[in-house]
DNA sequence: GCCTTATCTTGTCGCTGTCAAGATAAGGTT
DNA sequence: AACCTTATCTTGACAGCGACAAGATAAGGC
């Protein structure tokens, strides 16, 4: 048994797992079909087998991205306290952790918006925005409430984008800011 | 004297002017150096006398669009009506006309951020921004709980995000929607 | 034991940004 | 007018990239 198989066994996942951590680390920029390739110790043409290309990588890293996403949402949702308010911190949780990913996963110029699995995940994700939204009180009529709902999306999203280009203020801190904008 | 003449003469303009063009029609992605130097009919090492590098030149654009940025801003903030409304729009109609500067232009990881220029030309931008923004908070809207001119930015920078990623609803139009949410 | 299929490698192509070296022209100096 | 300095632009090269084709290797079904 050499150190090295000419069959790696899990390379779709070890090449996600080492996407993921080059797309952190050094950004979108720098994740290439050979890096990834280089960091996982295979040939630079290994994963066009799994994904295709490297929109078809992307696109699968985007689309878990949006899963752990959803999981994360549906968590804060339940939790104590305000549920808007808690959807609110978990996004920006999210956004603030995982920089690369969260930027990744609202570049639609280069994943394929058109990926079936890809669309399921984001409609995972963004149902339990617009569920926790709409019974936020905000009123009983629903395209009020639907209107509130894009407005706090809005917000939020907005302030994601935001801190992660270095436009927020450094004082006060990011987590007093987001509170008085919860507030 | 040849149609093409060894000095462009004003090549600089040239090379900006076809760069836009090329971002508008083609995306970021598609936007390199020789890309640009083709389409002005030059040779592909042209642009590194008057740019540097792609960062370079990409900077400049990014710094040009928020000078004109600031300017469209500065027009709606002493316009008739609600300023703080016109600024929402005005934000809004500059991201959807020009997507793809808009983009660049919040986009760190592709610009210099310490150009002195650069600087310089967000912080017009910011300035007018904020100096209206901090008078009049945005909306009664109870999703909007901020009442600051920071969820103001974030609301509309959020919308536009949105927006430009084709994640907002079709229906009703981006218009109606933004009136609600300015409303 | 054989054959089909999945997986991975090697090699190549055109594209990219960047650098080095040279060609050309413009402007100032004498 | 002749020269020289400087700015501008071209040519050529190199490494890295995504994508494709062809071949090598291994796994699993029969």
């Amino acid at each position: 048994m050499p150190a090295r198989p000419y069959h790696h066994g899990a390379l779709r996942a070890a090449l996600l797992e080492a996407a993921e951590q080059i797309l952190e680390r050094d950004g979108l920029d720098q994740l290439s079909l050979r890096a990834i390739s280089r960091a996982v110790g295979v040939s630079h043409a290994a994963p066009a087998h799994h994904f295709g290309d490297l929109r078809g990588l992307l696109t699968v890293l985007a689309t878990l991205g949006f899963r752990r996403f959803a999981i994360s949402l549906e968590a804060a949702a339940t939790s104590a306290g305000d549920p808007l308010r808690a959807l609110g911190r978990a996004y920006v949780q999210f956004a603030r952790t995982q920089p690369g990913l969260f930027l990744l996963m609202f570049h639609h110029k280069v994943l394929a918006g058109d990926d079936a699995d890809f669309q399921q995940a984001t409609a995972e994700a963004f149902a339990t925005l617009s569920r926790v939204a709409a019974v936020s009180p905000l009123g009983t009529d629903t395209a009020v409430r639907g209107r509130g709902a894009l407005a706090s999306w809005c917000l939020v999203h907005g302030f994601c984008m935001l801190m992660l280009d270095g436009r927020l203020p450094s004082q006060p801190g990011l987590d007093l800011l987001l509170e008085e904008l919860l507030a």
